[in-house]
DNA sequence: CGCCTATTTGAAAACCGTCAAAGTATGTGG
DNA sequence: CCACATACTTTGACGGTTTTCAAATAGGCG
């Protein structure tokens, strides 16, 4: 089943970084491989958490539900990245669902037996708690933009962040994007339509590259001053 | 310096529940006590985040400045809550400010003091991952209703899940619920005076106590229906 | 080519923020 | 113990940002 590949995945993904090609090669016994088609669900919000995943290929999509039926991208995973994980390590239901956004490949590592490697390998809690610490200065800086910032302010932050993570041309659909900064369709293609008239960004179906970032930066830092 | 009370503050604050007393002496001989009267800062955003606190006594604010000026509260510690310690572990800046809403005394860690404890002590490393795991479960869960929610909804929320950490009695001025929730403080005392004219709600300054919980939790699932 | 989804635009209204002003508890110092 | 300063609470009016609803256009995939 593809066990080099595996292994290079793994190696790639931060909390494993650690982990000399011995103790890599007892994390592949534990290891179980998952294809997705797109669109296909990996695990529901509220759903009993007894397995994490690291992406190997594809995008996976991590949402929640508002009362109103507006669904909230919490986050999107890459090549390499780990979800799923923070459920499992705290014994409780999946606080969120996830679905592929394409075609993907998963590698899954079940709790019990990812909790006795754990037992045996310390060092990579360590890494798992910096992981875990990352998100949540992340979400405590999206916490700070939700609630504080305009509606311009956050789809700029968001752009940056995205394209600082993935590069200057972002993957992402206007609605995808008004789902991850808390505003609607309609006013996300309004904001971009104005900044593609202004020379900031150009954008295809589903494809927006960043052309001016530093005016970009300007905006994400407030309102235009006149 | 007080050993006993710092013991029994450790004690109870659940990453070190796994510790024995002799384990819990070694770490009181890196434990630095402070005291604080109210209002006096502990770190700043931006700040090098060589320490971590847990609260003996009184209550600290957590926050962050959005470019508007205006102040976020990302989240309010009590007695034997920890902060300031995702920055610590991530090794980056402190990703907000932290100060004390009251006269407060808290236990300090060093870095890295803390750090060769905890090499010594893996287990503790799986509490701090389970610890993470639960801010980062209720900080998506902010994400979600800041992103999705009404204002309404959110205050709703705000204060079921203050009420379930804190009892029924909810410490906090109109001006904190805002600034928690993302809104203004008029538009809170707008939301909360119809609330207490319905009978959902008392206060008096600085206090709210909710009388009806089950009507709360229907505001809080979506637009009462007509 | 046709279908599905993404993008676009417009108009109206709702929600909420902003600004201004006044009232009311709390505690401090004289 | 009272007066005063301070911070919290309250109310009203107005306006702006953003959502909502509706309908049309355009791009990509089978």
């Amino acid at each position: 089943m593809g066990n080099s590949v595996s292994i290079n995945i793994l190696r790639q993904s931060g909390i494993f970084k650690v982990l000399d090609d011995n103790e890599l090669r007892d994390l592949e016994k534990i290891a179980r491989e998952r294809r997705l088609v797109a669109g296909e669900a990996i695990f529901w919000e509220g759903e009993d958490a007894d397995r994490f995943y690291i992406v190997a290929q594809g995008k996976i999509k991590v949402t929640k539900l508002a009362s109103t039926g507006k669904e909230i991208i919490l986050s999107f995973f890459g090549p390499g990245e780990i979800f799923g994980e923070a459920a499992v390590f705290e014994g409780k239901p999946y606080p969120a669902s996830a679905r592929s956004a394409s075609a993907a490949r998963l590698i899954g590592f079940h709790k019990d037996e990812f909790l006795d490697f754990l037992q045996q390998h310390p060092q990579v809690a360590l890494r798992i708690v910096a992981l875990l610490s990352g998100r949540l200065r992340e979400a405590q800086s999206r916490l700070r933009d939700l609630a504080g910032e305009r509606v311009e302010q956050r789809l700029a932050r968001m752009l940056l962040m995205l394209s600082a993570r993935l590069g200057s041309a972002i993957p992402f659909t206007r609605q995808e994007l008004s789902e991850m900064s808390g505003t609607t369709t309609e006013t996300t293609i309004r904001i971009l339509s104005q900044w593609r008239e202004r020379g900031l960004i150009r954008s295809t179906r589903g494809k927006i590259v960043i052309l001016d970032e530093a005016k970009l930066r300007l905006l994400a830092e407030g309102p235009p001053q006149i």
